[in-house]
RNA sequence: GGAGAAGUACCCAAGUGGCUGAAGGGGCUCCCCUGCUAAGGGAGUAGGUCGUGUAAGCGGCGCGAGGGUUCAAAUCCCUCCUUCUCCGCCA
């Protein structure tokens, strides 16, 4: 959410910074109008209050004094009437600036790249070398069946398109992945460990900033007002809502491993094949509370801590600055780490580091205060995956193959599996 | 799921219709006393948000949340949420 008062002030810089987006600004012409007759309403209804306040405060001596007080009695029963008739006016209106305010777009960082789509994205750096082969590589959907790791059709009678099961080995490194990363975050880049619920409630979404603008991307509960959560960034960050942090213990930093659940509406038809696009899938999430000033570090941190994790797995990937169009509805400004995948002879997207700035924190209601005496402010809070689990075993499995059809295990990765070398021999 | 109890400021807690933005503690800030510490004495402070104003300020809201009754609600009524205890069920 944007802060009203900046909107109020620099209306034309503001909305020509959101044009840079292209996206839908629906009702954004709205907002000077709401919010003159929110405040028109609100003097009108405070005038009245304070004069129901001064009237009740004499009545209240009239009646210790036992004295008649009818005439003051029937006064403010008409004042109570309007400030009703007012005050009903005004949570109406209060309600469509709301709704107004929450489905405008975070504005975009001066850094980052004017741009229409994906394809104006700009690199910011590579790492490694595209893996090539002296045979023929597979696609990691073959390899899963052939070892007989990974199972697809299984999981569409089970459940539907969209799931798998992990089978052995298979099962057995996405759960080293998911150790190593923690660990890795945990020990050595000193976030400290979550496993969060995986369903939160509506304010939750909202804190976000999934809703109330894309709740067609996620899945409710029938019998709550729940979702299931798209990303474990929606309760670690919500774990501090309508809070007050203590400016010294900023920053904090958590890790958290989880399921993520997401309805993929209106992506029918793109990555039908393998791991890439799931209903369901696992992710480490990094998420920091920071103070303002330090956010644009903060992005480059969590980035390098993120990247860190693909660098250890010697897997190729390079970096993104994500342009004005491609930034989401959320960011500031976002990184996406995407990693060399044969079978797409391309990079794909295995992690996003965002800076929302206090985009979130406004929404969320997470404010700090820098020592006792301080007015509170709103943190900057940021995200990174750290990595998204199933596109990094499509990567290690394509990228780790061997030409007899199985797959040599990363060397951070031999202690979590049993010291093994390979899957499938 | 059933039955009961409770939710007041940073914490504990008093308060059943008007003089309560809210007693009293604790805490916090300052001062005094004490060789130091512990302890003691005194004074002060009360969060947040919205509106208005260049500002000092002024005003509105606020006692879990939302409605209602009333001229007036922390206080009465309704709905919901959360916590605790007991029973049932359960990984």
């Amino acid at each position: 959410m944007l802060d009203v008062k900046k909107l109020r002030k620099d209306f034309d810089e503001v909305k020509q910074k959101l044009e840079k987006r292209g996206e839908d600004l629906g009702n954004l012409e709205k907002f000077e109008e709401l919010d003159q007759k929110r405040r028109a309403l609100i003097q009108e209804t405070e005038e009245l209050k304070q004069r129901r306040n001064q009237v009740s405060q004499e009545v209240a001596q009239l009646k210790r004094e036992k004295k008649d007080a009818d005439h003051l009695i029937s006064e403010t029963k008409e004042v109570s009437q309007k400030i009703k008739a007012i005050d009903e006016e005004l949570k109406e209106t209060e309600e469509t600036l709301q709704q107004l305010l929450l489905s405008i777009p975070n504005i975009p960082h001066e850094s980052v790249p004017v741009g229409e789509d994906e394809s104006d994205n700009e690199l910011a750096r590579k790492w490694g070398e595209p893996s090539s082969f002296s045979f023929e590589a597979k696609a990691h959907w073959d390899l899963g069946r052939d070892l007989g790791i990974l199972e697809f059709e299984r999981a569409s009678k089970v459940t539907g398109s969209r799931f798998v099961f992990y089978k052995g080995a298979g099962a057995r490194l996405e759960r080293a992945l998911i150790n190593f990363m923690m660990d890795l975050h945990q020990e050595k880049h000193g976030y400290e460990e979550i496993l969060p619920p995986y369903m939160v409630n509506r304010d939750s979404m909202t804190g976000t900033g999934q809703l109330p603008k894309f709740e067609e991307d996620a899945f409710g509960i029938r019998e709550e007002d729940y979702f299931l959560i798209p990303t474990a960034e929606v309760p670690v960050t919500n774990y501090h809502r309508d809070e007050i942090l203590e400016g010294n213990h900023l920053p904090i930093a958590y890790t958290a491993y989880s399921a993520c659940f997401r309805s993929e509406a209106g992506s029918a038809g793109r990555d039908t094949r393998g791991l890439i696009r799931q209903h369901q899938f696992n992710k480490v999430e990094l998420v920091r509370f920071v103070k303002p000033e330090e956010s644009y570090d903060e992005l480059e941190k969590i980035t390098g801590h993120a990247e860190k994790v693909l660098q250890l797995l010697e897997l190729p990937y390079r970096v993104m600055n994500m342009c004005t169009g491609d930034l989401g509805f959320t960011a500031a400004k976002k990184y996406d780490l995407e990693v060399w995948l044969p079978s797409y002879n391309n990079y794909k997207e295995i992690s996003s580091c965002s800076n929302f700035e206090d985009f979130q924190a406004r929404r969320a209601n997470i404010r700090f205060k820098r020592d006792q005496k301080s007015k509170t402010e709103f943190v900057h809070t940021l995200n990174g995956s750290g990595l998204a689990l199933g596109r990094t075993v499509a990567a290690i499995m394509e990228n780790y193959q061997q030409e007899d059809g199985t797959i040599r295990i990363p060397d951070v990765l031999r202690s979590y599996m049993g010291n093994k070398e390979y899957i499938g021999k």
